[in-house]
RNA sequence: GCGUCCGUAGCUCAGGCGGAUAGAGCAGCGGUUUCCUAAACCGCGUGUCGGGGGUUCGAGUCCCUCCGGGCGCACCA
């Protein structure tokens, strides 16, 4: 348990059992305690704890909650270790004031903890799959990839610092319709590469990355596919450009530092017919049926506006049985959370699937899908247009070239997945205070320039037990050390809701309270354990701001 | 039309499970450095939380409705 839970925990044992005396005393009649919380006020002046319990008895006991709250203060045992005062406050609030040194314990534990201060085991080895970014392999990383990216990835972070046994998923769509035109696309462009007339089909991938792939081919294998079958042509293409794709794929990707544990293909599903045996499995439950020569799963039964195809006419499964096939495949695995990051134009397919999976006989609830709303990116003020159809759209690669892996990584999460995202990328790629990456990451090399000169002077960071923390009591330093206090319950917040702009926010307001104390005290100061102390706290927020940036897979430089 | 997300300061956005007088950053204006990185710090805000109704001790937060915008509503993925 951390500083901060420890503190809540003991201040709310406190006021329950000041509420029981209370009622054994006949002075409040309650029939079962509520459950209450202690909230961190907003204004600071209000103190740093406060209690809602007065509010939640007030209907029970027909008393106001001011005169609630007032009678349970006169039963609270006191005093209460680390708390300086208790007050009645408002209509009802029960505020505490800490003793402003209380946090002062976190700061050996965070030299001790070190890389794994803010980490928590609440998962309790659960295994978790985070799917996302499951790009085509037909083109390269456009920038609602690179949301995704970003995000599943530190959503991933998150929860292995919480716990959790995660596995990293990219789930490749080798199969299907769209690798039919991708065929189809890359055959005519090699045909016209060899000067034989053909064209790309309407519906086909027109982006010149084909026309240097085809290049590539022809280098390795020349014209030997002109004459060939058609069929052994575009098997052959296909292969070669698939193969090319996900190299480029996942080199970005590496790029941009994320590496997927499972990389899974949509084809090796129907190779080992699993999707066959899902089909079936449906059909023996009741919920397929035929009709105008397709094979329909029915939806509506489970509360969908339509009903939708799973085999079509031809034959051929549907995407969307692949995607039952291979969401029952992870049920399988033994994950027991099963998370998928998906753009908001895919929402409406969530209810389906989830329908699908309770069809099957598992629990819908066990598959969390994070919608993220769309990228729009700015530059100069003005929106560029993305098209895929012809082509024109900014890569991750041009992204990651432009304004770097940093400020990428951090914009992309720095906003709520349930927002718009504007990139701006003048914004990204400045180096000045306005951006606020370097803002953060100018506060981790602020203080490595400090150690660095304490080292060079011979002045080390001593071991907390050889200092007395109690001489820092500057408001500046006792604000970072409480910050610093809260980063497992930040840490924790961010990853049960799935929220890693929570991260981008905390690192802020870390930062903005140490530049504050970097003013307001010199940390090599002349006295021996007042400087000892304040190199301490400084390392200490050198090792919490490094630990949020690495959950961010934003790099911490050491100088700037 | 139906579904879904969004609408909070000039701009970009936060606002755990409903809590007190709604907060940051940026932009703007004015200050701060013989001293550890000024990529910093400090000060300056009259917001119909899109409108209206409801639930309750209390609503930016929950419910209903309307308005505005994004995205879905294929035998595409």
């Amino acid at each position: 348990m951390n500083l901060v839970q420890e503190m809540k925990a003991r201040l709310a044992r406190a006021l329950t059992e000041a509420a029981a005396s209370a009622r054994a005393a006949g002075e409040i009649v309650y029939d079962q305690l509520p459950t209450f919380v202690l909230e961190v006020p907003r204004e600071k002046h209000r103190g740093d704890f406060a209690a809602n319990l007065a509010f939640l008895l007030a209907k029970e006991a027909r008393m106001s909650p001011r005169q609630l709250a007032e009678i349970i203060l006169r039963y609270l045992e006191r005093p209460i270790p680390g708390v300086a005062k208790v007050e009645v406050a408002g209509p009802g609030f029960i505020n505490f004031t800490l003793d402003g040194q209380w946090a002062l314990p976190v700061l050996p534990a965070v030299l001790a903890e070190d890389e794994y201060y803010g980490w928590s085991d609440i998962g309790r080895g659960e295994k978790v799959q985070v799917e996302f970014v499951s790009a085509n392999p037909t083109g390269l990383l456009h920038m609602g990839h690179a949301r995704g990216a970003a995000l599943g990835d530190t959503i991933a972070n998150l929860l292995a610092a919480t716990g959790f046994e995660v596995t990293r998923e990219f789930y490749i769509n080798d199969a299907g319709n769209q690798i039919e035109n991708f065929a189809l696309s890359l055959e005519a462009r090699y045909l016209q590469a060899l000067g034989i007339e053909a064209q790309v089909p309407e519906e086909g991938y027109h982006g010149y990355d084909l026309i240097d792939t085809v290049h590539r081919f022809i280098d390795q294998v020349g014209d030997k596919y002109l004459d060939a079958d058609p069929a052994l042509r575009r098997e052959m293409l296909v292969r070669f450009a698939l193969e090319e794709k996900l190299t480029a794929i996942r080199e970005t990707l590496e790029d941009f530092g994320v590496y997927f544990d499972v990389w899974f293909s949509e084809q090796s599903l129907h190779d080992r017919g699993e999707v066959a045996r899902t089909l079936n499995d449906l059909k023996e439950r009741g919920y397929l049926y035929e009709k105008d020569g397709a094979l329909w799963f029915k939806a509506t039964l489970l509360g969908e506006e339509k009903d939708e195809v799973v085999v079509r006419q031809n034959g051929l499964p549907t995407y969307f049985a692949a995607d039952i096939a291979y969401h029952r495949n992870k049920f399988e695995r033994g994950f027991s959370r099963i998370i998928n990051i998906w753009g908001a134009d895919h929402h409406g397919h969530v209810a389906r699937l989830k329908g699908a999976m309770a069809a099957l006989g598992y629990d819908a609830d066990r598959l969390e899908i994070v919608l993220m709303q769309l990228v729009r990116l700015f530059k100069g003020g003005e929106l560029l247009r993305m098209s895929k159809r012809t082509g024109q759209y900014v890569t991750l690669e041009e992204l990651l070239e432009e304004v770097g892996r940093d400020a990428a990584r951090y914009f992309f999460v720095m906003i709520k997945p349930d927002s718009h995202l504007d990139f701006d990328l003048d914004l990204a790629r400045s180096q000045t205070a306005e951006n606020p990456v370097y803002y953060v990451q100018y506060a981790h090399a602020r203080i490595c320039s400090i150690l660095r000169l304490a080292r060079e002077r011979g002045l080390e960071v001593p071991s907390p037990q050889e200092v007395d923390l109690r001489c820092l009591g500057h408001p500046a330093e006792l604000e970072l050390v409480k910050k610093i206090a809260e980063l497992p319950e930040t840490v924790i917040g961010a990853a049960r809701g799935l929220e890693p702009h929570r991260l981008t926010r905390y690192a802020q307001e870390l930062a903005a309270l140490f530049h504050n104390f970097y003013t307001n005290c010199r940390v090599l100061a002349d006295e021996e354990n007042l400087r000892g102390a304040r190199l301490i706290l400084a390392t200490a927020t050198r090792i919490t701001l490094r630990n949020v940036l690495r959950l961010l897979g934003v790099s911490a430089p050491e100088r700037m």
